[in-house]
DNA sequence: CGAGTTTGACCCGCGC
DNA sequence: GCGCGGGTCAAACTCG
């Protein structure tokens, strides 16, 4: 693990950690808030997703431009935080929030370096020199990986990542997800789970894991940005689909994440719709980019909520 | 039969 | 140099 992950972990989850008190909110009703966070240094490093709700849709899409880095360069922003003040007290910044949802969505961004973003579609790290080596110096032997001493040092893709509090392990965000590996966590009960896009050629992955601190809390990592448009044939909905812009910056899919997460857990039909894509499937982390799923979500009555809610969201591109 | 999951083994970076 | 832990691979397996 890199020192630069490190930071990113050290920064979200310090020892004292309580979401309750980093979000500076009552336990009495913790479910009755969400907050998004940001990085970046530029901007509080928390909103309000309550705030949110109450101001104007473009207002939020401000929001989601600044926290998320929609805007031209996303990577600067979030990378100077970390790299900058990965200690910073995340409780002093965080802003109180309302009644808004029943969920509640922490997120944070990081990007020590954008020569893989730039070059999408490339594998990234070991599993690339890995398989250089395998390929050209020996098939038969895959134990026999030794690194190259004049190889540039392993760059890292852009790294979001967010806490949401969710019975779901793996939140749907619309991309289809492959799980690769799954490894015990040290000092946590719980397992981490590594999934990556299915799309070929793009690289992204995306790791969850379950906070041990607080198991309601489902931690998700992702790494890199997609290179492709979201599988349509997944949502059925081209406003769904076109929540997603063109680009395909991935923090997009984190604000869909927290949309997806406050319609399942906002309302009746939350549990069933949420026992349907993750638990009681072959266990542990699944695969949820389940069709009939996000039917029964749609009809469920979250998706016309979360219209209502996010209007500027959801209509605003048509491809 | 293809796509996805499971899981043990392996690789590699890092701290000591 | 060694051990640890994170990340990845890939064969075997499951499921629709």
């Amino acid at each position: 693990m890199s020192n630069e992950t490190r930071d990113l972990y050290n920064y979200q989850y310090p020892s004292s950690f309580s979401l309750h008190e980093m979000m500076n909110l009552p336990t009495s009703n913790p479910s009755s808030y969400g907050n998004i966070s940001s990085q970046n240094g530029l901007y509080p490093s928390t909103y309000s997703f309550t705030d949110c709700l109450q101001s104007s849709p473009g207002a939020y899409e401000s929001l989601l431009q600044k926290s998320f880095g929609l805007s031209p360069s996303s990577s600067e922003v979030f990378n100077s935080s970390i790299d900058q003040e990965p200690n910073r007290d995340v409780t002093n910044d965080v802003i109180n929030g309302g009644a808004c949802n029943e969920t509640e969505t922490r997120v944070s961004a990081s990007n020590s370096s954008s020569s893989e973003a730039d070059h999408p579609g490339e594998d990234s790290g070991k599993s690339r020199r890995k398989r250089e080596l395998v390929g050209e110096e020996d098939q038969s032997s895959k134990k026999v990986g030794k690194t190259k001493k004049n190889e540039v040092k392993k760059q890292r893709e852009p790294r979001v990542s967010f806490m949401t509090k969710s019975e779901v392990d793996h939140l749907e965000d619309g991309y289809r997800w492959r799980k690769y590996g799954q490894k015990a966590v040290k000092n946590s009960p719980y397992p981490r789970s590594y999934y990556r896009c299915t799309t070929q050629r793009c690289n992204v992955k995306k790791r969850v894991e379950r906070s041990f601190q607080d198991p309601t809390v489902v931690i998700t990592t992702y790494e890199g940005q997609h290179n492709h448009p979201i599988p349509t044939n997944l949502r059925g909905s081209s406003a769904a689909a076109a929540m997603f812009s063109a680009d395909l910056l991935t923090p997009r899919s984190f604000a869909h994440d927290m949309f997806r997460t406050a319609a399942y857990t906002n309302g009746g039909s939350a549990a069933a719709a949420a026992l349907d894509y993750g638990y009681g499937q072959s266990g542990y982390g699944s695969v949820n980019a389940n069709p009939s799923s996000h039917q029964e979500y749609h009809q469920g009555g979250e998706y016309e909520l979360l219209r209502e809610i996010f209007p500027s969201i959801f209509f605003k591109q048509e491809p």
